[in-house]
RNA sequence: CGGGACGUAGCGCAGCCUGGUAGCGCGCCUCGUUCGGGACGAGGAGGUCGGAGGUUCAAAUCCUCUCGUCCCGACCA
């Protein structure tokens, strides 16, 4: 290896510069002049963009539309529901000056739209004959973060909330895990990012909220990520912003809500679970590029190669594949090849004057790193199926890599050594109150990243009292 | 928001201590030779030294403030 590929850090020696190396080298993101702004460059919005697609078919599968509500909330309507202007309150950025106008009321760049969209939806809501409501909104919102990383946590990022409301508290529940699900399969099926679900602790809870649901993934350092959510709102809202409609019986009550988000953190998730010291790894269902052609030609034989390589190239765009060729003649395969790795494509197609000759071409898997050679007519259907393989096997790879760092402790000593050493997840009991999770947080720096479904009683470990199984970590 | 470090060309850095005409590597542009794991030669472009104020005949260099970045902690998608 030369020099040049050694400017990227391992991953294992410093995770935390490996990450902010390789999102600018692989040109996903730039920093912006505020802090905790960034520009996301068109490789890494275009990866948003497959997450985004992905999402969205499984809304609408579900039943949800898209709508667009107000940037700016004024100040009165966040302080409508005490619990969520407390949560959100140090978060805020607000606009006071409207023109040359000082204004009279001042306000808030939203930082979740919740109040602003109940404001709307106790307009829209009078009998039980317009629920349920069932809306998402794509868009910005901004949180004035003090310490910020590309993707990870930035002052203004991209996101999806979904905001319902229902008629009863049974059916309100049952959005809340449905969408849970939804964000679930998708971390499996398009991210191949296995994620744990369960239930936040009170402590984690989303403000305002009466239960909160999380995925949780498990970082390639060790540390967790919160990687959606989605909240069971109860009447909290309805009765803050007065939303009331009319039963079957004639009764005036409250409706139930739900909401829901999943925001451009996930891209950095994508970069900490799949990443290794080459560089970008990414599952083929949301590669924007699926495989690179790659020709390698002599002096002589430059433009017969090159002709292969694009008559080759669109025959495999043809067949549904997202396919590059890179007739760039500045670099050399070799920078090529590290280029496209860098950048994560899932397969590289090596077509030099040997394997056109022998009607052939090479496939290199970025997964695993496994060449190939493949005769020409076999080739669609080669790479067609090495899609579905790779974004299998990078799913295992990962689901093994979660297995191998979940722990059970069985005393408090043994959990301290774990989270000291080596990280991951750890499986103990925990008696529920927040004095044992305030004092293990502070003894290791680990919290309570979720409560299974699956209820398993035991001793907590602090305070040997009868509880039920949490799962804890370091988090990001 | 505390503790520490750092802002000099697109990127990585030297110069600062001891003030005196801004440098190196990579990248970029042009031409030529190359091309199966980051090629080579020759020419060239690019910086009000993060910003504001101060000290001085003179500031990248000394002083003050400010903004930003990174690491370690407290809060959050």
């Amino acid at each position: 290896m030369t020099e040049a590929v050694e400017k990227l850090v391992k991953k294992s020696e410093d995770p935390s510069r490996w990450y902010l190396q390789l999102v600018r080298m692989a040109k996903l993101a730039d920093y912006g002049p505020v802090r905790g702004t960034f520009a996301i460059r068109p490789y890494g919005f275009e990866i948003w963009e497959r997450v985004q697609r992905d999402l969205d078919d499984r809304f609408k599968a579900t039943g949800h539309r898209n709508a667009y509500f107000p940037l700016l909330i004024p100040e009165s309507y966040l302080k409508k529901e005490a619990e969520h202007v407390e949560g959100f309150d140090p978060e805020l950025a607000w606009v006071t000056i409207g023109g040359r106008e000082e204004l009279e009321e001042r306000l808030a760049i939203r930082p979740t739209s919740e109040s602003i969209i109940c404001d709307f939806y106790r307009n829209w809501i009078q009998s039980y004959r317009d629920l349920p409501i069932l809306i998402n909104q794509w868009c910005n919102v901004l949180r004035w973060e003090k310490v910020t990383r590309p993707f990870l946590r930035t002052s203004e990022f991209l996101w999806q909330e979904g905001h319902t409301v229902h008629a009863t508290a049974q059916e309100a529940r049952e959005e809340t895990l449905r969408m849970l699900g939804v964000y679930r399969d998708c971390f499996y099926e398009a991210m191949a990012i296995p994620v744990l679900t369960g239930a936040k602790s009170p402590s984690e809870r989303f403000a305002g909220a009466v239960e909160t649901y999380t995925c949780e993934g498990l970082m390639g350092d060790g540390r967790a990520l919160q990687a959606a959510t989605s909240h069971d709102l109860g009447q909290n809202f309805a009765r803050a912003f007065d939303i009331t409609f009319l039963d079957e019986n004639q009764d005036r009550v409250h409706p139930y809500q739900t909401s829901w988000g999943f925001s451009t953190r996930t891209i950095g998730g994508l970069i900490l679970v799949h990443g290794d010291d080459r560089g970008l790894r990414l599952p083929p269902r949301i590669a924007p590029t699926q495989a690179v052609i790659v020709p390698i030609w002599r002096g002589k034989n430059k433009g017969e190669v090159r002709r292969e390589a694009e008559a080759l190239y669109t025959e495999l765009k043809d067949s549904g594949i997202r396919m590059e060729v890179d007739l760039d003649e500045e670099h050399s395969p070799g920078w090529k090849f590290n280029e496209h790795e860098l950048r994560g494509v899932p397969v590289r197609v090596e077509l030099g004057p040997r394997d056109i000759e022998k009607g052939q071409a090479v496939l290199v898997r970025r997964d695993t790193g496994e060449k190939e050679f493949v005769g020409r007519k076999e080739l669609a259907e080669k790479l067609e199926g090495l899609m579905g393989e790779i974004q299998e096997n990078m799913l295992r790879q990962a689901e093994t890599f979660r297995e191998e760092n979940t722990r059970r402790a069985e005393s408090y000593e043994e959990f301290k050594e774990i989270i000291a050493r080596e990280r991951g997840f750890v499986v103990a009991p925990w008696d529920g109150t927040e004095e044992t999770e305030q004092k293990i947080k502070e003894d290791t720096r680990a919290t309570i990243r979720l409560l299974p479904f699956e209820r398993e009683e035991g001793k907590d470990l602090v305070s040997g009292r009868p509880g039920r199984t949490a799962i804890f970590a370091r988090a990001y």
